[in-house]
DNA sequence: CAGAATCCCATTCGATACTG
DNA sequence: CAGTATCGAATGGGATTCTG
């Protein structure tokens, strides 16, 4: 791997010259379906799961499991169990992981800018299939 | 829940309340495997199909063909075919498609910077797998 | 060179049912 | 409540072949 000069590119500040630096890792989990509402939840507070479930409509019990169960991994995100009866679980963002829901406000950010925009281009184009 | 205070936060700027505004059909690009790298490397300046498909290393012609024209479908991408023999085709990022690939620029400048931290929790959750 | 078309496998995800 | 387990459909993407 070439890891001589980032430095050279003006256009791109320092992303990654050849290869994919780390972003792939996470691109492969901001692009799943989930992901990224779960961050945002996240992002105004403390959950529990059931808690999650209903702010994020659509979301199974499957994938909110396996969803929140990959931030963990990551360590974007801390469970905390209590074992009560009934069980209660919290979920919380780590500071790294409210750092990344950082990033997605800001993506999101730009794509409520250019949603607009995106949709007439996708408009023409569909119109000269 | 409080569905008020959105001001109070301070790691969320303005994203996206309850739904997903427009983040989706962005990150439904960017999530894709090739996206990010085609987007990285128009960055560069202007590329032909040819210098596209050697710039990154095991693209498909078929994947190249299907994410430059996705990307030229959301306006990001503007395609310029030139009648020759052999034929020429030149690919450049639209202002927009610019404007995105700083913001992936950014998202890949936080991945570089916390992608020991992510591996290392890997670790740990795998360790205690 | 710059694609289009076809085939096929792997992964993702939704729905459903069950458990401590 | 907070999960786990299993199954089937849809999707993504690789390899290959063909064309202007």
């Amino acid at each position: 791997m070439s890891a001589t000069n980032t430095a050279i590119s003006p256009q791109v500040s320092g992303p990654c010259g050849d290869d994919d630096c780390g972003i792939r890792d996470v691109l492969d989990r901001l692009g799943d379906r989930w992901t990224v509402l779960v961050l945002v939840e996240l992002a105004k507070g403390t959950r529990r799961f059931r808690e999650l479930e209903r702010a994020i409509p659509g979301i199974s019990q499957r994938m909110l499991t396996v969803t929140t169960k990959r931030l963990c991994r990551d360590g974007l995100v801390e469970r905390t169990v209590y074992p009560t009866i009934p069980p209660r679980t919290d979920y919380r963002l780590t500071e790294m992981g409210a750092s990344l829901a950082g990033m997605v406000s800001a993506l999101a950010d730009w794509s409520r800018d250019h949603k607009d925009a995106i949709a007439a281009a996708r408009d023409d184009w569909d119109r000269l299939a």
